[in-house]
DNA sequence: TATAATGTTTGAAC
DNA sequence: AGTTCAAACATTAT
C-alpha cells in the first residue's frame, strides 16, 4: 500500500515515538541493529515512498516496496523485519526493505524533489524534464529522483486528469502542459492522501481499474506502458 | 486456485 | 563501458 501518501500516514501514526528511546531492538532484517538500542528517535521522515528514521549520526530507512507492512502496538502472524520497543509502545516493520543511511539525512536526500513536501520545488522539477525531453511521461512521473513519493496509482490519475496520453514524449508537450502537469501531480497526492486517511480511496478513482470513461463514456483501455511496463488506463476518445 | 498488483535492486546480456 | 532487461523478492485480494 505505499505511494507518498501512504507514507506521510505512516509518518504520522508513528508521532508518538518521536524523542523517545528505543528500548528493544529485533527482527530478521540483517543490517547492525545494536546501535539502535538505548538511543533516541530525533525524527520520523518521509521522502516519497520511504519513511526515515533518523538517530543521532545515522538514519533507518525503510521501504515498503509492493507488499510492506506495519503494526503500532500490535503485531502480524508473519515473523518482524524491524521491531522498535519503546516505553510507549512497539512499531513493527513487515516484508519490506531496511537500511542505514549514514551522517545527516539532509546531506543525502534533496527534499526539495518529495512531492508531499512543504519544501517541493515544481521549477526543479520542470528543469529536470526539460532535459529529458526524449523520455515518455509515463515513465517521467514514475522517476523518483523527479517526482518523489508518485506511484502507478498517483500516474494513472494525474494523467487522466490533465488529459495527457502516457505515451506522449514530455518534449513534444506544450510548457503550459507541462505546468499543469507538474501541479497536478502534487494535487493529487493530497488528495489521494485526504481519501487514504478516509478509507475511501479507491471509490474516487476516474481512471486507475477503470473501464468507462466518466466524462465521455467512451470505453477505457489498458495499456502496459513505459520503460516500467506498468499498466496505464487510457480514454479511448478523450484521452 | 492462479493471477496480478500501489515497487525497487541486482546482475546478466547486449 | 554504458544501457537495457528480466529475474528476484514477497503478500494478499480477487
Amino acid at each position: 500500500m505505499p505511494e507518498g501518501p501512504s507514507i506521510v500516514l505512516l509518518k504520522e501514526a508513528t508521532a508518538k515515538f518521536e524523542g523517545k528511546k528505543v528500548i528493544a531492538v529485533s527482527g530478521n532484517s540483517k543490517i547492525d541493529k545494536t546501535q539502535m538500542l538505548n538511543n533516541k528517535v530525533i525524527a520520523f521522515r518521509s521522502w516519497g515512498k520511504q519513511l526515515l528514521i533518523s538517530f543521532n549520526g545515522f538514519s533507518v530507512r525503510i521501504h515498503l516496496l509492493m507488499f510492506g507492512s506495519y503494526r503500532i502496538d500490535e503485531r502480524k502472524e508473519i515473523p518482524e523485519r524491524l521491531s522498535l520497543t519503546f516505553k510507549n509502545g512497539e512499531l513493527n516493520f513487515y516484508t519490506c526493505s531496511v537500511k542505514i543511511i549514514e551522517g545527516n539525512i539532509d546531506d543525502a536526500y534533496d527534499f526539495t524533489a518529495d512531492v508531499m513536501n512543504d519544501n517541493w520545488n515544481a521549477k526543479a522539477a520542470k528543469k529536470k524534464l526539460k532535459l529529458i525531453p526524449n523520455t515518455l511521461v509515463c515513465d517521467v512521473l514514475l522517476d523518483q529522483q523527479i517526482f518523489s513519493g508518485i506511484g502507478n496509482i498517483i500516474k494513472n490519475e494525474v494523467l487522466y486528469r490533465v488529459k495527457i496520453h502516457p505515451n506522449s514524449e514530455i518534449g513534444k508537450i506544450p510548457s503550459l502542459k507541462i505546468n499543469k502537469l507538474i501541479k497536478e501531480a502534487r494535487n493529487y497526492s493530497f488528495e489521494f492522501l485526504a481519501w487514504k486517511r478516509d478509507f475511501v480511496l479507491k471509490k474516487h478513482w476516474l481512471a486507475h481499474t477503470k473501464k468507462v470513461c466518466l466524462r465521455c463514456n467512451h470505453p477505457i483501455i489498458k495499456e502496459y506502458t513505459g520503460v516500467y511496463h506498468r499498466r496505464s488506463f487510457i480514454c479511448t476518445n478523450c484521452t
